[in-house]
DNA sequence: CAGGATCCCGCTAGATACTG
DNA sequence: CAGTATCTAGCGGGATCCTG
């Protein structure tokens, strides 16, 4: 075990992971990242539509599989469950399941997931806010090429 | 010009659009940029693999489609036109021809472009810092319930 | 060199119905 | 409430061939 340590150790600070490369394990990650719905759940789950203190402290939130879906407009039980659990897998979101009657369950950020929400919420927000420029810029292209 | 300014400055401001809204045209461009190549074509424009001074300072940088072809590994001239195409037409880069022979077609980043390019970089960047982290997380879900 | 056109397969994801 | 199961249409996207 010692044997690979430093090696592993220099590859981390390096990050000899890239994502430009077809092969990369990262590649494979991104493209999961960039997923129709996995953005939105993060954020859901970082708390709330628009910059919450919870979001800025770092603070997860716990929400229902129902809360997530009303949230989340036009997503369907099927996809937000199968989001979900790949979130679960990649250790992003954790699952609790509390037996009420009936059956409670709720899911939450890990610190993984956390560090992850930063972004996703910077990208939501980013179309939010530039989306009218976007716009124009597309009518502009349509009426000039077409 | 003047007229609208102020309504829009406000509009910024308060950001009235909202992803988590099925309807709203931000969700639609949240989607597009939640795209396969999205993300690593806005990276390779914003100056190489790794954190770059040119990327830092942001600024962006000219490159040619053969070379964007191969820089990022995988893509198909189809997905990659496309994808270039759509960039264009929402105003995030630009495409220039001159006219040697044989032609040469270079893309660049504009500043809305880049102003994006800041938060993918970041996304990709995650992606290659954690995803040993992720793997671990993931083979440990899988034996614990496969 | 930088694509456009066409064919076609596979998987995604929505709709619908059912359950512990 | 919190899912699961099944079916299917649609389209994303790769392969291949062609061009200014």
């Amino acid at each position: 075990m010692a044997t690979t340590t430093a090696a592993q150790r220099r590859a981390q600070a390096k990050s000899e992971f890239d994502a430009f490369l077809a092969v990369c394990p990262s590649r494979q990650l991104l493209e999961r990242l960039s997923d129709k719905w996995v953005g939105l759940v993060l954020c859901a789950l970082g708390g709330g539509s628009f910059p919450s203190r919870a979001g800025e402290r770092g603070e997860s939130r716990s929400m229902r599989y129902s809360e997530l879906l009303r949230q989340i407009a036009g997503v369907s039980p099927k996809m937000l469950t199968q989001t979900l659990r790949s979130l679960e897998r990649d250790g992003l979101v954790t699952r609790s399941v509390v037996a009420t009657v009936p059956v409670t369950v709720s899911y939450e950020l890990t610190d993984l997931g956390l560090s992850l929400h930063v972004t996703m919420r910077t990208l939501k927000a980013w179309a939010e806010t530039h989306v009218t420029d976007v716009l124009e810029r597309r009518t502009a292209y349509d009426e000039q090429s077409g």
